[in-house]
DNA sequence: TTGTATAGTTAAGCGCTATTAACTAATTAG
DNA sequence: CTAATTAGTTAATAGCGCTTAACTATACAA
């Protein structure tokens, strides 16, 4: 076995256990939020990029702008997103995120940093402080491999954590 | 920032880009397909764990075994699995994955591998070395960190439900 | 101004998943 | 041999997401 393919099987491993793990809180957390899958894409999308528009919804998605425009309605009468005139222009909604909807995006993250914590407190410092550097090689590579997407810093969502803890809105 | 802080932070910047990416595939596989999620998670858990009864599928999805069989069928019409009756239990049913069905399943891994293939390929053969021990590392540490799952117990049933999502290998 | 493109909504209709209730049929307990 | 349990299906119903077609309203360009 080259190391290549050492490699591509470690990380498959890896990432399936990461994927089973993550998917699982996904999942559960989709049942007890009453939210659907794109509802949940949708809020996280609004949660990472600020503002945007419903067309940019649709394309997220990959479905057309009525099916945005209905899906979007629902989120709107839960009273998780804000469907306001874009006064630059008129045609244009802006939407963006109520204090509710950025309280289940926090939660649903605070799910997910759990096992990520527990995980972390399994590992000695030795080991964290070996793995650090990995990750990082890790992520900026596949990172650098998605073209189209901005990723963002993902810092972003800690700031809107702190936010919604403190309150505001 | 403490070494385990960074550790948590650096950990979950790559969950979320492992994330995005293969919510991404796997969305795009169940659009492409025409299989609803929980029709493919019926498919991977059957790929994974071998025949089953209908009750099993309804307890994995946690839904009613009418939402369960009903889903079954539609499987069974479009040829993915096979249905026939338990020679010991003439109650129960036996499905089974059909060619077809195995062989999307397949198709689902290696659209996932693809990407990390290309990952594999930006790296240097340095950096692959110093990755995979991290990568083992945490797999294995992950993995003692989950309930048993080879047998699962209806205790856990949400635990089991994950399950689904990750490939069988 | 007129014509076209853009942003979004509304309406009709389809398919899938989900529910509960009522059912068949086979197994098992008393 | 009943009586209860278990496995699964059928039927009626509802919600969500999706599509296309038709619509409103704004923006912009010839």
């Amino acid at each position: 076995m080259t190391i290549s393919e050492e490699f591509s099987q470690v990380l498959h491993d890896w990432s399936e256990t990461l994927m089973r793990r993550s998917m699982h809180d996904f999942i559960q957390f989709s049942k007890d939020s009453g939210l659907s899958m794109p509802q949940i894409r949708t809020l996280f999308h609004l949660s990472h990029d600020g503002k945007c528009g419903v067309s940019e919804i649709g394309e997220l998605l990959g479905v057309t702008n009525p099916a945005a425009s209905q899906m979007i309605d629902r989120l709107v009468i839960d009273g998780y997103i804000e469907r306001s005139e874009d006064p630059a222009d008129r045609r244009a909604k802006r939407l963006k995120l109520t204090g509710k909807g950025r309280a289940i995006v926090t939660e649903s993250i605070e799910i997910r940093s759990r096992w990520m914590e527990k995980l972390t407190e399994s590992l000695t410092l030795k080991e964290q402080k070996s793995i650090i550097s990995a990750l990082l090689i890790l992520t900026k590579t596949a990172q650098d491999l998605e073209p189209d997407e901005n990723h963002p810093s993902i810092k972003f969502k800690h700031e809107i954590l702190a936010e919604t803890i403190s309150g505001s809105e």
